[in-house]
DNA sequence: CACCGATATCGTCAAGTATCAATACGGTAT
DNA sequence: ATACCGTATTGATACTTGACGATATCGGTG
């Protein structure tokens, strides 16, 4: 009976979790897309492929900065991103591992608190 | 009565974005780890595993269940879960697609990118 | 049957999030 | 400098979510 009435907030503590939330929107996950299929894409662009304001994509556009999907770059009066190949790499990594049967070996080694045979 | 949408989250339009969704907080991440390390996992280990309430932990297999990352089954007076297998393959999939430079050349015929003009 | 342990659901609160209008900022061209 | 364009930030608002206690439900057991 802990009293954790201060902040029960947990919060993003896993830095994967938040890798997860960084694309778990469907405007951020057409961003990545779009990201995806092109060499650099000019902010200027998105505003197409979804159907929101201005400020809303500058919004997802520095969630998925703050979560590591993408890094910018000013050029003139525009703004160009690119999709962070580290991101891009590790989420490919924690698919791997989400592979039923297929994971750590530690963990099929866990005490089983209840197993009926 | 509150009326029960059938389907969470009315922004959640995109079917991928909800499975990134479903991943996208620490609790159920650890849990869809769990699962991917065992064949079969108690529900009554995952509160070991979390620091939740049993409700809690609970709460979070039902958000796994609805977004597809795991099925379930009764046994006894136990729940078993599994990961799902097509759900960790489509999320495999997708992560593919989110490589920078690879406009998705392995990719199912499922991702619709508008192409800027 | 009544009882008990394991899970799910309900009710509710606090905190996080998506969205847009207004506005500020940064560069370019006139 | 002034006007203009593209982008970021601010502020407000409605909605969504994660958490827990209380309680219901499901199955097995005495």
């Amino acid at each position: 009976m802990v009293v954790n009435t201060i902040r029960p907030m947990k919060r993003m503590t896993d830095p994967d979790a938040l890798l997860f939330h960084g694309a778990a929107d469907p405007t951020r996950l057409a961003i990545l897309r779009q990201l995806a299929g092109g060499d650099g894409v000019c902010a200027c662009d998105f505003t197409a492929c979804c159907a929101v304001a201005q400020p809303t994509i500058s919004h997802h556009l520095k969630v998925l900065r703050e979560t590591g999907w993408v890094r910018s770059e000013r050029r003139a009066s525009f703004v160009w991103y690119w999709l962070n190949a580290e991101a891009a790499a590790r989420f490919r990594s924690i698919a791997g591992e989400l592979t039923p049967g297929v994971a750590a070996p530690l963990a099929r080694a866990l005490p089983v608190v209840q197993a009926p045979a």
